[in-house]
DNA sequence: TATATACTTGAGCGATCACTCAAGAAACCC
DNA sequence: GGGTTTCTTGAGTGATCGCTCAAGTATATA
């Protein structure tokens, strides 16, 4: 049993880099030189790393929604169900470290929906796993009292995801104040 | 002075049929080939008729908007204003002859901004060109005493515009009931 | 230190990209 | 019909696409 010399790279950095190349500039705008020049590994090495565009693609969706799964799941430890849904929309668009403003998932989807493409539909599956988060959080904050109960829990987290996606688009833009959507978002869930 | 043989396309229809090639796959997504079979035009012709890719890309974007807003008035004229900013986000994903139900113009935008693209500045400024349109209905509707005058009518327009698109982008998933949300949309604006 | 194993390198593959251009076909005025 | 001009055609341009693979290098065990 012999043991060979090991990666001169660390995994999980180089799939966050790419994450952010493939957020930024889309699946067709980022050609494996991108990739190459930025993640410094020549063809070979990608290839025997990740085995493909596509591949290195899905792992970086995955990394991409797990940790939007777990900010929201963190937001909501510490400030309770109602208040992290007010405060989210605030915090994603200020969000700093982002290359990019807009949602991965929704990008991905709206680029590649047409082409049938299963990057596609993997975008899909996260981004209703994020609005059955929603419609968690908006159930527990109906059960603690600080929502009427008369609204469906599912229809709120379907609008708020929705105005997050637009909320996040609209931030990319110059001509838009995102911090007044992003407040008038957050009052919405006070009329609740 | 001689006159010789006219095209045998009927230029505007090809701009439309481009038009929702390019609306439904995208910038890159959207190939030399594509548009030649489409548009049934060889290459010699197509660059005689457009100049290149990104000229007629322009001209669908051109044409796209001009019919946005001129929809959008149309309705303003039949309905007033009010009335018409109900209307239109579920008119907006239950046009049956659209290609798609995401915005144009925030797919392209969302596409090429990173690019620093010519095309993404194109889209940026139909988009406030449409945000405008919705201010200035708005203002109408509170001259009208429809809406009450304390609200900014900008920041409602801003926000209106932000909650359309991610209504088009929800549209185009199937596990989101899109006419709930664009009615939810609607009964927001009686609130106002 | 010798050897086995895996990692790194980079030239280069076929396919496709946006695009060009020369030659032939068609429609107009005289 | 003759002559001129434009439109149509499609083979072909260089560049880039995602990707392969054989050769070279480094690191582990024995």
């Amino acid at each position: 049993m012999l043991m060979p010399r090991k990666p001169a790279y660390d995994r999980e950095a180089l799939i966050a880099k790419a994450r952010d190349i493939f957020w930024r500039q889309g699946w067709a705008g980022t050609s494996l030189k991108d990739l190459e020049r930025e993640l410094k590994l020549k063809p070979g090495s990608f290839y025997a790393a990740f085995g493909s565009k596509d591949a290195l693609y899905a792992l970086t969706l995955e990394s991409y929604a797990n940790e939007g799964v777990a900010r929201i799941k963190a937001l909501a430890e510490n400030l309770g169900p109602k208040e992290a849904l007010k405060a989210q929309p605030r915090l994603v668009i200020e969000a700093i470290e982002n290359p990019t403003k807009a949602c991965m998932l929704a990008k991905t989807y709206a680029e590649l929906q047409a082409k049938d493409h299963e990057l596609a539909d993997q975008a899909a599956r996260h981004m209703a796993e994020m609005k059955a988060c929603f419609a968690e959080l908006f159930r527990s904050a109906q059960d603690a009292g600080d929502i009427r109960s008369e609204h469906d829990p599912d229809r709120l987290a379907a609008r708020y995801q929705s105005d997050i996606l637009g909320l996040r688009l609209s931030a990319e833009r110059k001509d838009v104040n995102a911090l007044e959507i992003a407040a008038d978002i957050a009052s919405d869930i006070d009329r609740l």
